[in-house]
DNA sequence: GCCTCCTAAAATGTATACATTTATACATTT
DNA sequence: AAATGTATAAATGTATACATTTTAGGAGGC
């Protein structure tokens, strides 16, 4: 089990909600849990500071991250603002491998939509939208800032509201997307971002 | 030396051009040079992968990073991408007393355009006029894609071009500011990056 | 009951040691 | 001379050990 395996997996279990907003990490346990020593767990730990899902302060424990209010607007903005972008390059790039990828995604994300698997499920339909820009860095960023809301989602069981309209989006999209229809695909895009925005917070208490 | 500062030094070092662009890091050498064991220069070799900044893989040597032209190209789309956003947002929530901090970071931006510091200052003059925004992990994802881009301007000597005209850019900047012109801003701002990229394309070798 | 201080336990940070993998140099072959 | 194979050197990966720091819990005072 190599330091990077052991990020991946730690990752995994921090946006699958093993472990809460706030909740420490050991360096020991994992070690154990494991089987390895303590070395390659903190180079894990690097990792996910360094992808910002955790918060590593010197001789302190790690924390899984536990964004503010305003953070998550942040995040969500940013998430607008890339996923938007992309997804109008890749209008502008598409070709017909691509649609047919995005309709495969599709109908996965809808058997799966009302199953544990739906946060990566939809991740993978976005995925296929995105793709055809040919942009990695940017999916990166993308993928990155989507972990760090699912964070809270699966943190606190956070489950997405009206799923019916959240596949009608889902299927609107690639509509406009085979129609090469930029603005509409955009304002779509947005709104089902801010969406999933308006679910998130709903969930703080209220000032 | 902790494995943060040693992060740091080895970040300020690569982007300074000590490395150049696909050269190796060892950790041994490091170690030494820090007067520390291998095990925190290991730990900051994963910021630094994280980051963007080096390449790691399992058993091989570190490496600087050594873009593509399509690498670059994405690099400054996303700038234009976040740092526009970013100062569109500055303007609509700037005060009187951010304006003053810009102009000094202009002035000392003017000082120092023609000594080495320049690459320096002049992320300290954007900074000023991206701060009012309010976005901590927007200006860190901005400063990350700097970083990129430096490493390639510090390892092969590049300089600005038109050292005139870019420092006219940001009189004009500050200017559209001022005024809360934004679309006027976020023209100059646009142009003024895309030009950085034609400077640091221009220096690939023709295909 | 609540706060402060102190101590023991636990967790982290890193140096050292050693196993494993990769890189380099040299000899051999074509 | 170029290419291949092999042995040596060097670099990496990680387990262990120990120093340092933080955390947790309780005694004592207000």
């Amino acid at each position: 089990m190599s330091s990077e395996q052991i990020a991946d997996a730690l990752e995994r279990e921090i946006i699958c909600g093993h472990y809460r907003p706030g909740e420490e990490l050991k360096q020991g346990e994992i070690a154990n849990r494991f089987s390895v020593s303590r070395i390659p767990v903190r180079d894990a730990f690097q990792v996910l500071a360094a992808r910002g899902l955790i918060d590593l302060v010197p001789n302190r424990r790690a924390r899984v991250i536990n964004l503010s209010v305003d953070e998550i607007d942040e995040v969500y903005d940013l998430r607008i603002l890339l996923e938007c972008d992309c997804l109008v390059r890749s209008i502008r790039n598409r070709t017909e491998a691509d649609t047919s990828a995005i309709e495969r995604a599709l109908a996965h994300s809808n058997i799966d939509a009302r199953t544990d698997r739906w946060a990566d499920s939809d991740w993978m339909f976005h995925a296929s939208l995105y793709r055809p820009a040919g942009r990695p860095r940017q999916m990166a960023m993308i993928e990155n800032l989507r972990s760090t809301c699912r964070i809270h989602i699966a943190g606190y069981g956070i489950l997405p509201s009206r799923t019916d309209g959240w596949l009608d989006d889902h299927a609107a999209l690639v509509e406009a997307f085979k129609e090469r229809a930029e603005n509409r695909a955009v304002e779509i895009l947005e709104r089902h971002i801010a969406d999933a925005r308006k679910t998130v917070l709903a969930t703080f208490p209220p000032v």
